[in-house]
Formats: C-alpha cells, sequence, structure tokens
DNA sequence: CGTTATGTTGACATTAATCAAGCACGGTGG
DNA sequence: CCACCGTGCTTGATTAATGTCAACATAACG
C-alpha cells in the first residue's frame, strides 16, 4: 500500500538530493493529495487534538498558537508556502494552527506517513533534516524573546518576515497577521507593537504601506537595532524631539 | 563495522532505553566509548564550531548558551544525564556548551553517527523521536519566556527543574546553576531572580536550603503562580505588609 | 451608510532594569 | 585554625520601559 512510494518508477525520484527539490522527498508525499482552502480565521486543527494527519501547506500564511489557562495567547509560529504541519509532534497536536490569509493545503494521514517514512531512510533523512530546521526556528524564537526591548523585537520580527517575502520587492514588507498576532508572538502587547512601529516610522527608518505592509527605508539602521545597538544614534534629534514633546507639524 | 551496533548480544542494551525497549538504541552507540569528563566552566564546544561529534551526557549538569553581539549571554537549555548533545544541528554547533557541575560524557564521532543512523531505521526512529523531544522542550521555552511576570517565569522554572531532580525527594529541588545562569534562561536580571526568589520564601511557598537548593513548602501555591494565578491571594496579609513596608522582626 | 473589527494614541500605574552598596560563603594562605 | 579575599548573591533606591485602561480613529463589512 505504501510500496508504490518506494517502487516509484519516475524518474525524478533519483535526481532527488537532500537540499534540492525533487520527486521522491517528503513533498511528493502529499503531491497526489487534493488541496484544501481554509478561510482567514479557521483552525486547520486544535492543540492536544489527536494528530490524525500532516499538512503541507500550498499556499497563504498560517499562525500555531497555543492558549493558556488564563486566556493567554501565544503564537509559537507563523507558516507558509512550502512548510510542513504536524511532523514534530507525537501522539497529540501542540498547537492550534489557524489560517491567517485564504490558506491552501494538502493533508496526509499520520499512519501512512510514518510507514512512508520509516521504510524509506531517504525520507527518514529529510524527516531528520526538516526537524533540524524547525529546531533552528524555535531557537531562534527564543533569542528572540529574549531580547530585551521592543526596538529590537520589533525590528528583528521585520527582518525575518522581509526574509520570508518571496517576492522581488525586498524593501516591502507584507504582514498578513494582526498587531494582536504579532503581539503575541513577540510577547507584549497591541499597544506597544503600535507605539513601537509608529516610532520606527516617525524616525524614517520605515514608513507604513497599509495597515498590514510596511516599507523599509533605512535598512541599514534597522539592521543595527536589530542586533541590539540601542545607542540612539539612529533617531534624528527632531524626531526625537517631537517623539517626548508632542512637538506636532 | 557498525554492524556489531545493532548485533550487540550486551543484555543491557535492551534495558537501557528509558520507554521504548530495543535492542540497538542511540544509547548503545556510546556505550563502548571511554568517559570524558569536565569540570565546571569548562566547555565541551563553542557555538558555530564546526560540528564533528555528538555527545551522551552521563552524569553533571550543563548549559547551552548563546552569545550575542553586544555581549548578552542567552541559555538555551539546562542538559542533564540521558541528553544527546548534537543532535539538532547541522553543519555547525548553534550554541556553545559548557558543564555547571563536574560532569561525565561519551563522545561520538558525527561522521559516523550519521552512518550508523541511516543503516538502521531503528536509529533513525529514535533519532526523530528525540528531536520531537527536543522541539517540545523549545516550545516549553518559548511559553516560559512568553509569560509576563517573574514570578510565574520563576515558578515555572523551579517546577521544571524538580521535575529533572530525580531523587526521591521531590519537594529538594538542586539548583547547580548560578543565579546568572538561570536569569538569563528566564530573560531577566539576577536581581529580579533573587528578589522573586526572595519573595517567594517570604510568603512562605519555597526556602532556601543553601546557595544551591531549595525546598517546596506550598506545592500547590506554587503551581497556581505558573498557571498565571496573579491574584496575590497566595501571598498572606502579614508578609505582603513586610515586603511592602520593611516591617522587619 | 451605519456597525464592528482593528489599530492608534494618551494618561497613568506597575514592573523590572539599572546603579550601587553590602553580605555570605568558599577557598587560600598565613 | 582563623583572617582575608573574591565571587556570587542579596538588598535598596531610582529610573526607564512596558503594561493597563480608556478614548478615539480608521478600515472592513454587511
Amino acid at each position: 500500500m505504501s510500496v508504490h512510494v518506494l517502487a516509484m518508477p519516475d524518474g525524478r525520484a533519483i535526481a532527488m538530493d537532500s537540499r534540492t527539490p525533487s520527486a521522491a522527498d517528503l513533498c511528493s508525499l502529499f503531491s497526489r493529495q487534493p488541496l484544501e482552502r481554509f478561510e482567514p480565521g479557521e483552525a486547520i486543527f486544535w492543540e492536544s487534538d489527536e494528530a490524525t494527519h500532516v499538512f503541507e501547506v500550498a499556499d497563504g500564511m498560517l499562525r500555531a498558537l497555543r492558549l493558556l489557562g488564563d486566556g493567554r495567547r501565544i503564537i509559537v509560529g507563523f507558516l507558509g508556502p512550502g512548510d510542513l504541519l504536524g511532523v514534530s509532534l507525537k501522539e497529540r497536536y501542540l498547537y492550534t494552527v489557524e489560517a491567517i490569509s485564504p490558506v491552501q493545503l494538502r493533508r496526509f494521514p499520520r499512519g501512512r506517513f510514518e510507514d512512508e517514512v520509516a521504510r524509506n531512510s531517504h525520507l527518514q533523512e529529510q524527516l531528520v533534516s526538516k526537524l533540524r530546521d524547525e529546531m533552528t526556528a524555535a531557537q531562534d524564537q527564543t533569542v528572540l524573546l529574549s531580547r530585551r526591548s521592543a526596538d529590537e523585537k520589533l525590528a528583528n520580527f521585520l527582518l525575518m518576515m522581509r526574509q520570508r517575502g518571496n517576492s522581488e520587492h525586498r524593501s516591502i514588507i507584507e504582514l498578513p497577521m494582526t498587531r494582536l498576532d504579532i503581539a503575541n508572538y513577540l510577547g507584549m502587547t497591541i499597544e506597544t507593537v503600535s507605539r513601537t512601529i509608529t516610532k520606527l516610522a516617525n524616525s524614517g527608518i520605515i514608513e507604513g504601506a497599509g495597515r498590514r505592509s510596511i516599507k523599509i527605508l533605512k535598512m541599514e539602521t534597522l539592521r543595527l537595532l536589530a542586533e541590539g545597538d540601542e545607542s540612539e544614534r539612529w533617531m534624528p534629534s527632531l524626531v526625537r524631539a517631537v517623539t517626548h514633546a508632542s512637538v506636532n507639524a
């Protein structure tokens, strides 16, 4: 039943390497599955549900979140095209995943997924590699959350989102998630997120382009901020005055 | 060359793994390697070093840390007996690991490790399982760092350390690491760590037993705190007065 | 076009960081 | 064996940052 994958006569399968896109890789497991659509706000699965499927994101952006007893919401990651959902879990999902933008994804039964992987050491290698990537991402979020100032966190977040933004417009960052999502990801409040964005905009580092996208004006300054350069050299004195004393227009 | 591991007739090998009974588990790879000793403060390897070995901790406690450009120190985890070092990495170590207490561990060449695992799907399964455990731990730290108050973070930290403390004395928590380690793990300062411990002690929830160990007096209250129960009901009024008004003795 | 979500801004309260001093324990050497 | 010293820890005073509460603005949606 799963042998067809191992015995797959598809020539592309052979050409496959661990890193380069290839036919007999994890992704190919999903390629025959039908696309499913989810609207913004819809959940794909919930934390502590029995883990019945793994998923591959084809399009759109999702959030992975955990809810604490007292209602606090913690976003543990954002997911986009090419990401797999559910590989890092054991018996139960350890977070809820919801669509942020309209999402398309493919589903694969977990049991069969495990079987396929167990049978094909090449796939196992890929799975291990994928898990290592996830580990790296989790580590990065840990480092991000440990950073002290709101400026620093947000600067890092923007640079991270820029990395994903595959478009040619590398200076335009699309932020499909809400301020609440950002806040819950960075471990701060929506007000602080909003104020920090305003502050960066006032100092000419970024420019808001509608609610859900931001343009980077001074990449180098943003990078300095992200690295923890808190010496407010980056803030022009005029702007500093405005910020502190409300001397508008 | 690696088959001997698979065919290892050593009875202990079977009994070795904590959960999944198996003849040739990951741990058995290490069992023939010599023990190496490290003194407190000694580094086993450094962040961004070429990843030449994987390690298994036999005894002692270690810290995994990353240094930021401006000198900030982030502890991304503590490691104890049974933990593996280096499985979650790719070409280079992504953090420095140093001994906290006197440590004993076994080393295995990374290349051979990869080979063995690639050859034996049972080992691969175990590796995947290990990586998933690590992912869960990383997630937990993310949640921990997202928690707002110092009280809550520390309460969670204490409960976490209690889990590890394998001794029968479940109410005594050994803390071999320094306050700086704890602070860098929880994303706060040593002063705040110190004050928070003092505060918990004053409210009768814990009791310091020497600098490096703590006794839990009110487990339930600690659990409430850890869950984010900030309603200071847990703080006796007398203690509250002392804390706020310095009414000593 | 009114209604609701989401986002921004302001005033204020609270928490934790910072700066600074002193304490306590462990190790060393007299 | 005890005094000294250094490191790690605690405590205090102050400051800076972020959270909180509340009002308002703006975009989104029917």
